[in-house]
DNA sequence: AGCCTTTGACCAGCG
DNA sequence: TCGCTGGTCAAAGGC
């Protein structure tokens, strides 16, 4: 499930350059374009935030003993903003599990920490990245 | 049959 | 105190 799928559609534009980075994270349908971060995700929730202008999806760490989340903005699938909040107990699910030796302490190590940062995903500019609020 | 995705409604917090 | 926005949960549908 989790594993890289190059399963490509013949619909929508040709644009297949995208599909470097983004990925069909859905079960060969289109649903969602979202880029592979290493982790699976579970969306419980989207929303349009008129704020930004833009749609908001709420996904969860499909671990119950992660409590990572993280939030995908966007206002067109060429300008994806995924901003991670909370930090993943585990490993990816694309790496070697071996070393995740702090699932031992998930309530001492990362889960502890409080981790949240941004990542853009297609054209954006960063002139506008920090201030693209409104006008 | 099971799992995932999508949409709507409800609740909480802030102005 | 009322209204609005954001976030989360639950139920239904589809593959």
């Amino acid at each position: 499930m989790s594993e890289v799928s190059p399963t490509r559609e013949t619909s929508m534009e040709t644009e297949e350059d995208k599909e470097e980075q983004q990925q069909h994270t859905d079960r060969g349908r289109r649903r969602l374009v979202l880029p592979e971060d290493g982790f699976e995700w579970k969306k419980y929730g989207q929303k349009f935030i008129k704020n930004i202008g833009k749609f908001r999806g709420y996904f969860r760490c499909q671990k119950r003993n992660c409590m990572a989340k993280k939030r995908a903005e966007w206002s067109n699938p060429e300008n994806l903003r995924i901003v991670y909040e909370g930090s993943h107990s585990h490993a990816s699910s694309t790496q070697d599990s071996s070393s995740a030796s702090s699932q031992g302490t998930p309530s001492s190590s990362a889960a502890n920490q409080y981790n949240l940062y941004t990542q853009f995903f297609g054209n954006q500019p960063a002139s506008s990245t920090h201030d693209q609020d409104h006008t």
